[in-house]
DNA sequence: CTACATGCAAATCCTTTGCATCCAC
DNA sequence: GTGGATGCAAAGGATTTGCATGTAG
């Protein structure tokens, strides 16, 4: 878990301009350990910071994901979301069926990541990935992709 | 390459209603051989049959593919784009720098689908995945992820 | 015939943009 | 002080919904 405040003197460090509004959403991503949508950033903080807006989230979201502090993710029905990416890069399985997330460890990427080097020359960066499939449950109650 | 004839066929088969639209969308789809967006679909239809709305496609996409015959990918930036899934996936290498999108061959999920279905009893259904990354030019340009 | 699909229009949701103001450096 | 960030409002685009009409089975 990384803390909020390693984050923003990383970035201070690099000359980046830290705004109040850049901390929150840093803190809130933080505290949350999950990962948030654009509106589930803007809710938890309009408690305490109402004068934060939607747009604002926006920009910094992706002021931040252009210097490598978070990943976005796209998990289908559940929307866009972001996260810190920490030393510990983990991913989802989405059911599409029951639409049931589980976490799962970045250690099943590596034999595809060390692939994708060799074969492609691509350097990929799998910090949060969704891949989308059937759960048990869904397989046995026989339902399909719906 | 699958021919829209036999998917029709198919899902005739199985009892479900064939109205001229819901082919006119399998065969721009089987036509194309690329993965379209619902807009690029609509289009390419506009040309030969105007009636066809984007409401109508966006509802056929979404029926085809809880009935797996299509598959959905989000390529960041290029869209969400949907694709016939014949017996030979392929996946995409996007770059996070130029943008460029790249064909990946199936075989490379081979070993994270198996792990997934050992370790996590999940059936994947990795038909036509993204990956993000950056690729060998933009890694000498010394550009990241912006 | 009847249930279900479509067309149309409008609503909704997500995301971006322009511009005046504000603030971190 | 100044360049860049924010707030606000508005635009834009993608996607969904309601309802009357059309049509496949």
């Amino acid at each position: 878990m990384v803390c909020a405040e390693t984050i923003v003197e990383r970035l201070r460090a690099q000359g980046e301009r830290l705004t109040v509004q850049r901390q929150w959403v840093i803190e809130a991503l933080c505290a949350s350990g999950e990962h948030l949508t654009v509106q589930q950033v803007q809710q938890l903080l309009a408690e305490r910071s109402p004068a934060l807006t939607e747009t604002t989230v926006y920009r910094i979201l992706q002021w931040l994901k252009e210097r490598g502090v978070v990943a976005q993710t796209d998990l289908g029905q559940s929307g866009v979301v972001y996260q810190i990416i920490d030393r510990e890069p983990h991913h989802h399985l989405v059911c599409l069926s029951c639409g049931q997330i589980v976490e799962l460890d970045d250690d099943l990427m590596e034999g595809l990541r060390a692939r994708l080097r060799q074969r492609y020359d691509f350097e990929p960066r799998i910090d949060h990935m969704a891949i989308f499939g059937l759960c048990r449950a869904c397989r046995e109650r026989g339902s399909d992709t719906d």
